[in-house]
DNA sequence: TTATTTATACCGACTAGTTGGTATAACATG
DNA sequence: CATGTTATACCAACTAGTCGGTATAAATAA
């Protein structure tokens, strides 16, 4: 066995993902990547059969990461706490935490490929579709479980409630990066957490109750 | 006068927005706005000295007529109500009105540009924040008068709240391009009026008051 | 133990086509 | 005719992708 391909396979695609996030994946020539990961062509090619096979390994292991995350963050907060609202609220302040020490340049992969009809091919469309939705998923059973304990103080669709957790974070980013402040992620997402306990305050008395 | 030169390039400008919502403006070539608009090479570099200048002359243009629809909106809710929070609220609703009946592929040029390092100057930058800020500015003023009369449920960063406006948008338009549900816009920006709304309630009577 | 085979991993020059951009001449219109 | 506008022809640099060949190291055979 000659040394270890995988090793190279993901120099790869860890220069591909920074080049991403900076630039755009469309934007960036192979010839980039090669000299960024300090291969060649032939080892490039050797590995990937062309630039569009690159993009939906990149993110599907973008989204199997997302996954993890999900996995370790919802468990995690479920041993937090017992109450299903609690539960959604240290999610928040989890996601926040993330943001608070800031990595590079803080984005997402899926968001800057849907702006890039090149690599918004359908299949990589699924994948990012499975990714945020399991999170919606969660999020959602969560508010409906308090939602019984405490109706919320307005009628709302709980549904988009959740969506609105991932649609903060893409917002945030863009935001971010428009006004050059990446702790803006952070001040969201927890903007977000309290707009929730709002909704989820015990209503106000009216004159008299039963 | 020979013929009127700010036609085509109103032309050349429409057609390159489309392309750059449709696929990015990185990965689009001139020679395809050239095709699109009906063009050649030579009056393309007539109207523009190069392809850089013709991101910023089209962003600037969004932000302009983005401008435009804040003036309108704005206007039009402080004549509907003379209350701050239900400017607000309605602003949200003519927002969603405005992505009821979508337009062809619902996303921000912004959003798109900043993500895409080749266009995003510093230039193009400050443009976006400009046109970002006055939203917000707007927003946060009433929410600040409302907060006067009515205290928010909880404790919250009335800018952040005031932000998310656009917050919701930016994410809700990559949600839209994921889920390939256009609707999705329109769902949130409601659901965030519903969490303000919520945020603005009168709070619980406590035991006694006063 | 040593030589040979084999499969994986990698190299770098090359190509066919595309890119943004230029030079220059023709045309339109007041 | 003078100026603003558009067309044609072209270029140098760059693009994704190919191809013949090489290096490595484990498995096998002598």
């Amino acid at each position: 066995m000659p040394r270890d391909g995988t090793i190279t396979r993901t120099r790869i695609l860890d220069a591909t993902l920074a080049l991403a996030m900076e630039k755009g994946l469309a934007a960036t020539s192979l010839d980039e990547i090669i000299a960024k990961t300090g291969i060649t062509k032939g080892a490039f090619f050797y590995h990937f059969k062309n630039k569009n096979e690159l993009a939906i390994t990149l993110v599907k292991r973008f989204a199997e990461q997302d996954h993890e995350i999900y996995k370790h963050a919802t468990a995690r907060v479920e041993t937090l706490s017992r109450d299903p609202l609690q539960q959604v609220l240290l999610l928040c302040g989890l996601g926040a935490e993330l943001f608070k020490e800031v990595p590079e340049n803080p984005g997402c992969l899926m968001a800057s490929y849907c702006y890039q009809g090149d690599l918004w091919s359908e299949e990589a469309r699924q994948v990012c579709e499975v990714a945020l939705k399991e999170w919606a998923d969660w999020i959602e059973a969560k508010l409906k479980q308090a939602a019984k304990k405490t109706p919320p103080a307005v009628p709302v669709d709980l549904r988009q409630v959740s969506e609105m957790f991932q649609v903060i974070f893409e917002g945030a980013f863009i935001l971010a990066r428009t006004y050059n402040q990446p702790d803006i992620i952070a001040r969201q997402v927890l903007a977000y957490r309290d707009l929730l306990e709002a909704l989820f305050r015990p209503a106000a008395k009216p004159k008299r109750s039963r």
